[in-house]
DNA sequence: AAGGCATTGTCAATGCTTATGACCAAGTCT
DNA sequence: AGACTTGGTCATAAGCATTGACAATGCCTT
């Protein structure tokens, strides 16, 4: 009744069976490890002990921790993105992407801020690409001037989000001190030497993170909008000139 | 430069002199030591070495490794604004200090990666908010919608260097990976699976990452002025409405 | 000028980390 | 059946952040 028996049978003696870790259940308890203790507790020797297993076991199934942080990284662009279809307005197409991205960085801070910045070139990542670069060409880019637009919203995205990310995965105790200063420092800012501080301290506190990456998201595109040879015509996007913010 | 001679003169037998370690000199060889060997050369063992003192003497001046890295972003918001004063065009000043910003970090990236989401809350952050938050309401926004205009403008700046300083700060290995798959896979997609990326595949290898900040800066800025109540008049953006990219 | 004392550099040690090589049991292939 | 491979464990190395004890130094008072 006490360990072992919940790993088969009678080898109580050393550790576990055979075939007990694979990849899959490794990235998987990263994930979960990397959500529950955040970045500074998830190390080799922890995850080897939450599978059960020797603290050094994991070597066997990757090469190295970077190794491992690819795997990650591949997993969570699998989860954002799957079953995205390009929609049939360009526009919406980069803001639902845009979208799904962040909302897996969020959901584990941690695992994104490791990955954010690597590029698996796997399955998910080639298909999201092409989804993205699709939405490019209908808005009427071409050729070069097509792949910088392409990179510049791909590689907005994923900062963006990684940067969100990467805060969430501080220590809450950094975190508080960061989100005090909204309304410590900048409330008790001097008048004369901080003049627009001052004007906007009452407002600066209130700020909600998911209202500045919809503000930041709707700059993009509408800037995108403006410049681009052949605009969105939905319903939503056709004639609309100026909604304002939110 | 490192050992007992420049500190003075007779006391070899144990190390350094009183004075010889202050806050700004290890701040200042922290960086040096970041831009020659990386974020995974920094130790504080290291940087006591390469100040020629004792591996933990750091410690007498920086209550720990986080505090020393708050030290340093702050080092490098100063390098970055030093000299910032708000132009009489509010697009110019929001443009300024962006490109400012990623200058500072591209130079530094190892350490811009370990301070691009932590907020210092001293001088020359509160300076620069400042200019910043003055510049968005020179374009006419106002109160909470001001805030939350300044914060995606600022928060984008942030996060869009921390991710290119982030990539730059990686291993020469990684680094190189990642750029050849823009060549390598990209080039030799199957064009029925992904058709988009094949029509690319010549122009993306190409991408310079000064025309990818550009353009997404100027898409942001685009969609800015689109949306200020208070459009610039100054003879650039003026009567502008499409210059195209680059 | 002599004495007190906080400052700051050094030393020794703890408990954590990534990673390697030796060992050994359990499946697998011939 | 016997040899080989795979995968889990053990022992261990080297490096890191951090702490507490110690000692020299230079300032500040008297």
């Amino acid at each position: 009744m006490t360990a072992e028996h919940a790993a088969g049978t009678k080898q109580g003696r050393r550790g576990l069976r055979r075939g007990s870790l694979t990849p899959e259940l490794i990235v998987a308890q990263s994930l979960r490890l990397l959500d529950e203790e955040g970045a500074s507790g998830f190390s080799l020797p922890r995850l080897g002990r939450a599978l059960g297993a020797d603290p050094t076991a994991v070597y066997r199934h990757f090469a190295s921790k970077d190794d491992l942080v690819l795997a990650i990284a591949d997993q969570l662009i699998e989860e954002a993105m799957d079953g995205l279809v390009a929609s049939g307005c360009w526009a919406d197409t980069l803001t639902d992407s845009t979208r799904r991205l962040r909302r897996t960085y969020l959901a584990h801070p941690a695992a994104a801020t490791l990955s954010s910045c690597r590029t698996t070139q796997r399955p998910a990542e080639m298909r999201t690409v092409d989804v993205l670069i699709g939405a490019v060409l209908a808005a009427g880019f071409t050729g070069a001037q097509a792949a910088v637009v392409y990179r510049a919203l791909g590689d907005f995205a994923l900062s963006w989000a990684g940067g969100e990310a990467a805060f969430l995965a501080l220590d809450d105790q950094q975190q508080k001190n960061d989100r005090a200063a909204w309304t410590r420092a900048y409330l008790a800012v001097d008048r004369a030497e901080h003049p627009s501080i001052w004007l906007l301290r009452a407002d600066l506190p209130d700020v909600r993170d998911d209202d500045i990456f919809e503000t930041i998201l709707s700059l993009v595109i509408a800037g995108l909008m403006q410049r681009a040879p052949r605009p969105c015509r939905c319903p939503r996007h056709g004639a609309a000139a100026n909604p304002a913010a939110s």
